[in-house]
DNA sequence: TCGGTATACATTGCATGCAATGCATGCAGC
DNA sequence: GCTGCATGCATTGCATGCAATGTATACCGA
C-alpha cells in the first residue's frame, strides 16, 4: 500500500519536472519526503527503475531522460505502436464495437488540447495531449499495446520536459488530431494507421532534440 | 545482488516451465528454494510482476500466461515491433553499418534452429528461435525496441509453453527466416518489414491458441 | 446435511538494526 | 603541488521481528 503510494507519488514528481533529468534521490531522502520508512521507498525506487524513469547508481538513483540516439528509437517505437492502435480503433469502429460517446469525448479532448496549447498552458497541454493519444489506444482494445505505450510515454515525457517549448505549429498538430479522429470515425483503418504514424514522427521532427 | 540473482533465477524457472501458468509462489517458499531471506525474494517477485510474468494475489504471486484476447494483442504488438526492427536492420545494412560476421552468425543461428526443430528438440528450438529473432532486433540498433520486445517475448513464451508442440510446418518457418535474412542482407527494408510482420502473424496463426 | 460464524493460521507489509560497500575527504610523502 | 593511501561517512543490501489482513477450516446450530 505505502509502496504503491510511494511509486505513484514519485512517478508524478518526476513526470511534472519536480525531479528533472539527473536529479538524485536516496532512499532516506525520499523516505523523509514521503513520511515512511525506507522499505516501501526502496521498493518504489526499484519499480521506477523497472519503468525506465530512474537508473540505479551505487549511490541513490538518478532520474533519466532519453538522449537523442535512444530518443529517436523511442519515437520510432511509438510511431508503429500508435499506428497499430489507431488502425485497431478504426477497425473496431467499422465493426460497430465503439460507443459513439467515446468518440465524442475524444473530440472534446482534442479541442481542449488545442485550446490549452493556444493559451500557452503548456503543462495542461501536455496532460491533455497525452490523454488524447491514450484515449485512442484505449479504443483499440489492445491492452498490451496500451501498457507498452504507457511506459513509453512516461519515458518520453521525462525526456522532453526540459525543453518545455510550445509546439512549432499548433494548428498543424490540431489538424492532425482531427484527421485522425475522422479516419477512426469512418472506420478507415489504413488511413488511421498512416495519419497516426506520421503525426508521431511529425511531432518529433518539430522538436529540436533529434539526434 | 541477491535480489538480482533471485530475479534472474525465478525468471528462468518460469520461462523453462518449472513454474507453469497458475503456479503459486510465496515469499517464504521462494526464499527457501533460493536460500536467502524474504527481503531480496520479495523484491524479485515485485520485479517479476513488473515484467508481467507473475501477478500478485493477496496470497503469494501466481505465474500468468496471456489468454487469447491478450495473446492476440501481444502478437499484434510483436508483429509491428519486429517489422520495425527488421526494417531498421535492413536500412543499417544498406548504409554499410552492419558487420558481415553478424549476418553470418544469424544464418548459423537460423540453421541451428531449423535443425533443432527437425530433431524434435523443442526446448532447444525455442531458445534458438528466440535468439534468432533477438539477433535481428539487435542488428536494428534500436535499444528501446529491443527492450520492449524482450518483455514481450518473455510473456509470450510463458503463454505458449504449455502447449509445447512442434511447429505445424517447420520448413515454412525456416524458409521465412531465410527470406528475412536475405532481405536484410540486400538492404531491402520494405521487404524485410513485410516478411517479419507476416512471419510473426503466421507463427501465431499456426498455433491453436487464438481467440 | 447445509449454512453461518468464529477462530486460527498462513502470508504479506512495513519498520528497524546491522553489516558491507564504495566514495569523498584529508593527510602524508614524494 | 600532485599523487597515493588511509580513514570516515553516507548509503545501500539484507535479515528479522511484529502487526495487520484475509482466507481456510472447523465447529455449531438449524
Amino acid at each position: 500500500m505505502q509502496t504503491e503510494r510511494a511509486h505513484h507519488r514519485l512517478r508524478e514528481l518526476i513526470l511534472d519536472g519536480t525531479y528533472p533529468h539527473g536529479a538524485r534521490l536516496t532512499e532516506l531522502e525520499a523516505a523523509g519526503v514521503l513520511q515512511m520508512s525506507r522499505t516501501p521507498v526502496r521498493e518504489a525506487l526499484r519499480a521506477l527503475a523497472a519503468d525506465g524513469l530512474v537508473r540505479a547508481t551505487g549511490r541513490g538513483v538518478v532520474v533519466v531522460a532519453l538522449e537523442p540516439p535512444d530518443l529517436d528509437d523511442a519515437y520510432q517505437v511509438r510511431a508503429v505502436l500508435e499506428a497499430l492502435t489507431a488502425r485497431a480503433a478504426a477497425a473496431r469502429q467499422r465493426a460497430g464495437r465503439i460507443a459513439p460517446a467515446d468518440l465524442v469525448a475524444l473530440r472534446e479532448c482534442a479541442a481542449e488540447t488545442a485550446a490549452a496549447t493556444e493559451a500557452g498552458q503548456l503543462q495542461q497541454a501536455i496532460v491533455l495531449n497525452r490523454r488524447f493519444h491514450r484515449g485512442i489506444a484505449e479504443l483499440s482494445g489492445n491492452g498490451i499495446a496500451l501498457r507498452t505505450l504507457d511506459r513509453l510515454w512516461d519515458q518520453i515525457q521525462v525526456s522532453t520536459l526540459r525543453s518545455l517549448s510550445p509546439p512549432a505549429r499548433p494548428a498543424r498538430v490540431s489538424a492532425q488530431h482531427d484527421r485522425l479522429l475522422t479516419a477512426i470515425e469512418q472506420g478507415h483503418d489504413d488511413e488511421a494507421d498512416r495519419i497516426a504514424r506520421e503525426h508521431v514522427l511529425d511531432t518529433y521532427a518539430s522538436t529540436d532534440q533529434k539526434g
